[in-house]
DNA sequence: CACAAAGTTTCATATTGTGAACCGCGTGGT
DNA sequence: ACCACGCGGTTCACAATATGAAACTTTGTG
């Protein structure tokens, strides 16, 4: 594993639930040495991505980090091009909601709306989720590039509930059926309790980089629902790709057209 | 220089200004050769930090800094706590203001409140600000860590303006005039039209970490105008350390009477 | 006050990173 | 139509850089 690497990884190491760690304790999260660990966030903590907490001699993100973030969200604005899109498929569904961006190993929730109701599943921003099996990974599997799918079809499938999808074959089945219906669908193989409807959302090529999802409690999941949700996540991920300057996915139709002139 | 550091010089070359860079500008631009920058950024992209372009082969930053600055905020929550702060000093002074944060080398901007009038000055979120030669630095810099102080002392001072301090011992004094005052002002040292006041926003010990500042146009300065800038952003300032949790800086007359008993 | 845990430094070792040269591709100029 | 240039990317012998076990210091706790 490279240096650049190891760093890296100890940057994803915080999270909202631990955000302040001693040096021990990253070390042991991240099973590197200690005198490794120190030189890494001497390092890090040189360019202001992480930081020592006066006092204590804990660390924390650095203030580094959200100039490189406003950075990147001045030139592909996705979070303010999403907000009001996002709201408005919160109020309609009355669930919680949010999109996602594919990153190198997981979606990465990058906008909450939370539901209305009493009970409601709770996303946080800034979450990472598997690919495999939740609707927003689906719908990038299904819309985004080939590249994607295959690496994660090549690795071993982690079992987060019963339900969860672990076989490849399984797995490539309901990434087709993603496409042909146009929006992914995650019945429990995340969260038991949780049911998520997800859409693409693309770039200029068609090609997804991330999605919208609507995440129902399952007790309040029907057929109905299903319906309305899943018009309401397609018609959402449009808009929010056509604020971007993208163009819609190209659907199953097409697909079969270009590959065999037959049928 | 570590790998790590020449990947975070990396990171650090993307702005807002250019916010998507192909592999030979990355490479000139930090001045490593090509074979380098590639790895580099192909480490950088297996953790999301960067990712590129679909169809261009250009790089911009990746998704996993928008997380990365969510979890700062959500632990240390200063853009939070200072908005409506700011909102308020902006508004009393009718001029641009900003909340900044010492970083490693400068200051950074996390946060702006435009002014109100016509002509006012710019400041963009995200902008890295020297310390010896704004107001915002200097409050830093009196209030701060002394150890920031003198490494900063250490350092030859780059010229900006004609009217920039750039001798160590002139810088000491003003730093010194600074913590007696207990605001910072920056007249034409950084840009020559701009004059910034500023107050440090500061931890649970009473040492700073940041600074709120008021940047006026020259053209509109005037020692009436200094005056009420001053008091408003020290109470700014004080405003958000609260917020915080922090207490107020301590004030040039403890130190005296901590230093020596007598005057 | 003493003990344990956390943080820090050191230095011989070997893993890791380096960069000059090279490849193939696409673009623009003639 | 062809060539030349610049760009993204690759290779591999070489050299710098990172590693980690151990020793040492500091900090915090009962």
């Amino acid at each position: 594993m490279g240096t650049v690497s190891k760093a890296m990884t100890l940057l994803e190491t915080f999270s909202v639930a631990s955000a302040e760690l001693g040096l021990t304790d990253l070390a042991r999260a991240v099973a590197f040495d200690k005198a490794t660990t120190l030189r890494l966030l001497r390092s890090l903590a040189g360019h202001g991505m992480v930081e020592q907490i006066a006092g204590s001699k804990r660390y924390r993100l650095g203030p580094a980090i959200l100039r490189l973030a406003r950075i990147r969200e001045a030139n592909f604005p996705l979070v303010e091009a999403a907000r009001p899109v996002l709201e408005d498929l919160s109020r309609q569904t009355g669930e919680s909601c949010h999109v996602t961006e594919a990153s190198a190993e997981f979606m990465i929730s990058v906008l909450v709306a939370d539901g209305s109701k009493a009970i409601r599943v709770i996303l946080t921003e800034g979450q990472r989720l598997p690919f495999h099996c939740t609707a927003s990974g689906l719908a990038y599997l299904a819309f985004g590039p080939s590249e994607a799918k295959e690496r994660v079809l090549r690795k071993p499938l982690k079992r987060l509930t019963p339900k969860t999808v672990v076989r490849a074959i399984e797995l490539r089945k309901l990434i087709e059926a993603t496409r042909v219906q146009g929006y992914a669908m995650a019945a429990g193989t995340y969260d038991v309790e949780a049911v998520s409807v997800a859409a693409p959302v693309c770039d200029a090529n068609g090609v997804a980089f991330g999605s919208v999802s609507v995440a129902t409690p399952a007790a309040r999941m029907s057929e109905a629902v299903l319906l309305r949700h899943s018009a309401a996540v397609a018609s959402a991920a449009r808009d929010i790709t056509r604020k971007l300057g993208g163009s819609p996915a190209k659907e199953k139709i097409s697909y079969k057209l270009a590959a065999g002139r037959n049928t």
